[in-house]
RNA sequence: GUGGCUGUAGCUCAGUUGGUUAGAGCGCCUGGUUGUGGUCCAGGAGGUCGGGGGUUCGAAUCCCCUCAGCCACCCCA
């Protein structure tokens, strides 16, 4: 076996793979572009603080699974996590905030140092979007239909199901907040040690619990909804009839929250039960504050992120390859002739391959190998009559057919 | 980071209580066909049995360490 290994966490996209996380892209940006969002590339690092001040400095994300490393000008930089802070970021050093709303469409690689696993890498790749800008539900439920739209496109909408929460606004989620801290405490010692370090660093995470012990007193625990105040929960309203008006299906999930700090109101995953542990497929939420918290003008936001190799697992077959032309010289003379052809026809828009040796036998075997649908066969029989054999590699059946016919004959096999 | 399972040819796997040159199917290469693939027949190449150390006359097989994958926790995409 080879000695050399890839870095953990990590994996080569070979081209059958390659295929399909490019399918996932362009279906990903394909509909975003309908839906109004642009492509945008940032960075894919940062200075550490860019994540580090935005995830919150409790966030499991920046204390232990960032990349971070210090350059040779002794900067402090991290391998994005993810994908929402370097577009807050850009927003502020581009200057953007007057030209809201925007919306954005990304796709590229994301690092945490985590235990890899099925559908959990260190590095991995997201498709992603953000609408910032905008703070009304309408937004919530048009990015939220983007991904469904998405997810349906790609064929595996039917196999997620979408949950959905509201965390309310600030004032509601700190009244909660404190609410569950006091709860909690009067329960510490039946608490899991986990959950007693969720108690200080972010307590919403203990409904979460898939502890036992932890269950049975977080069913005893107060209902977010009774802290939600008007505002907050009229604004939830608004965003579930939107869904319902788009007859995007959708449960409740009052235990789902958010690892991340910036998160308000809205919070959303579409989850499968066939990627084992990690069910999320495409989740996001609302982040009213993020971009002011990063010191810029408070703008508010929602989007949200999906990786690419969940999707492909889930997707299984990508479309088929484009069915290439084998161009099949016999001699010096021939050879000559092919490599022209072959390029002519390239520049045409056809996929052509031209075997670089071997005698024909081999570069049939070759064809068939790369799934030609058609050889042209090249000797010096048919350069006498300035001709070419074509074969259909299907039926078997072959033709003569005059050089300057020959592109009109293969559009056929296009 | 914690616990568990796994690791034999390019791929999927077999390998009897430790015993001689470690096997199969698929794939690959060559020939049967001086210019015809996909089917068929014949032959061939390819493995330091994840890596390192130990026990033993002898280790793919037993023990220890290590690396990686997978599963659960954790966290999420």
């Amino acid at each position: 076996m080879a000695s050399l290994q890839p870095v953990r966490g990590t994996h080569d996209l070979l081209p059958d793979e390659a295929r399909r996380a490019r399918h996932v892209i362009e279906t990903g940006r394909g509909i975003a572009e309908r839906y109004g969002y642009e492509e945008a590339a940032t960075p894919i690092f940062e200075f550490s603080e860019v994540f580090a001040r935005t995830l919150g400095e409790t966030s499991d994300i920046v204390t232990k699974e960032m990349y971070t490393f210090t350059d040779k000008g002794g900067e402090q930089i991290t391998l994005r996590p993810e994908g929402t802070a370097g577009i807050a970021r850009a927003l502020i050093s581009g200057g953007l905030s007057q030209h809201l709303p925007l919306k954005f469409f990304y796709a590229g690689p994301m690092f945490r140092y985590e235990r890899p696993q099925k559908g959990r890498l260190r590095q991995f790749h997201q498709i992603g979007a953000e609408l910032l800008g905008v703070g009304e539900p309408s937004g919530d439920v048009e990015v939220i239909a983007l991904g469904a739209t998405i997810l349906e496109e790609l064929g595996v909408l039917q196999h997620t199901a979408l949950e959905l929460n509201t965390l309310g606004n600030t004032e509601s989620r700190a009244a909660y907040r404190a609410l569950l801290v006091e709860y909690f405490s009067d329960h510490l010692d039946s608490l899991s040690a986990e959950s007693n370090d969720r108690l200080e660093r972010n307590p919403l995470r203990i409904l979460d619990s898939k502890n036992e012990g932890d269950r049975e007193i977080v069913a005893g625990a107060p209902e977010f909804d009774d802290s939600l105040d008007a505002a907050s929960q009229e604004f939830f309203a608004a965003v579930c009839a939107g869904l319902d008006t788009l007859n995007i299906a959708w449960q409740r999930n009052s235990r789902l929250v958010r690892g991340l700090d910036y998160y308000c109101h809205t919070a959303f995953e579409f989850t499968t039960e066939a990627l084992g542990a990690q069910g999320a497929v495409l989740a996001g939420g609302r982040y009213d504050g993020l971009v002011e918290q990063m010191g810029g003008p408070s703008t508010p936001g929602v989007g949200w992120a999906s990786g690419i190799e969940r999707l492909s697992m889930l997707i299984g077959e990508a479309p088929a390859k484009q069915r290439p032309i084998s161009m099949i010289p016999m001699g010096d003379a021939a050879e000559a002739v092919g490599l022209r052809l072959t390029e002519d026809l390239r520049r045409a828009g056809y996929t052509v391959d031209m075997g670089y040796r071997g005698k024909m036998k081999q570069r049939m075997k070759r064809a068939n190998n790369i799934n030609a649908s058609v050889a042209v066969i090249l000797g010096d029989d048919e350069l006498a009559q300035c001709s070419a054999t074509l074969r259909d590699l299907d039926s078997g059946e072959q033709e003569l057919v005059a050089l300057d016919d020959l592109r009109d004959r293969l559009e056929q096999f296009r």
